[in-house]
DNA sequence: TAAAACTATAAAGCTACTATAAGGTCAATA
DNA sequence: TATTGACCTTATAGTAGCTTTATAGTTTTA
């Protein structure tokens, strides 16, 4: 299996695959005479493994991490979950930074409507004045 | 005036006002003899109103946008309230999307516990199983 | 006077790719 | 046979919004 048909199995771009590989997350493949990579099925696994961390918003350092663990399965899996529970606070902090981002930027277009000139425009005029502690 | 002044004045690096002078959000402030910059009060203005606008999680772009509509004060703040509630859906987007996938993360979470190896830990194996589409 | 603290520019680093350039390889077609 | 098209290769640059580093000149302080 070359590149292409590795990238269309797993649905990425086949930058993507060499950037992996590149960054250390995936082994370098066989080589064919001409310089192409060849793939064996398994090692679509691997690949795929990367991209659902990566939809779990992992990041590659996190990533990388996971195969190491996988690299010794008989220790305990404590830093495994203890990594997936520091990414689920670190998701938590972020809806409730964001939550709060939201009920000030509402509050913010509250304070106009389209009917003014920008000279007067209650939003441009929030910003400025900076009252942006009231929560 | 002079740059680290400014900068505390205001709670931001010297490098980050050269670098939002450089993009074109800041004018290039007058300069002493010996080329160190030199800045008045109302300067600061300008920055803050673009910290401001960066801890609303507005792109330098759209502050590009705002500032290019408060240099026209006499037309109507459509364009401006437009960008706001964009934003705001933006926002709202990734909240929902961060609240999907914490479920997911919490759920595969559960799926585990500290008492195990890694070869038969929940969290790897639900991330290898590829199960990630039961929502 | 010498060190510490400040300023300057330019360039690289960060994340996770994506895109572009310039070229080599292979199978099918005109 | 020549060439077109699809595929592959590497290397490099671009994205956002800074931060860091390098190197050097200037001012302030001890």
């Amino acid at each position: 299996m070359r590149i292409g048909q590795l990238a269309q199995l797993v649905g990425v771009e086949t930058q993507t695959i060499r950037f992996y590989e590149q960054q250390g997350l995936l082994p370098p493949p066989d080589r064919q005479d001409n310089g192409y990579r060849v793939y064996t099925e398994k090692y679509g696994e691997g690949l795929a493994f990367i991209r659902r961390c990566r939809i779990l918003g992992l990041s590659l350092a996190e990533i990388h991490e996971l195969q190491s663990y996988q690299d010794d399965p008989h220790q305990p899996c404590t830093a495994v979950n203890a990594l997936l529970d520091d990414h689920i606070s670190h998701v938590r902090s972020q809806i409730t930074a964001l939550q709060a981002l939201e009920k000030q930027l509402v509050s913010l277009r509250a304070s106009c409507n389209d009917d003014r000139e920008v000279e007067a425009c209650g939003v441009l005029a929030g910003i400025s004045e900076g009252n942006m502690h009231q929560q």
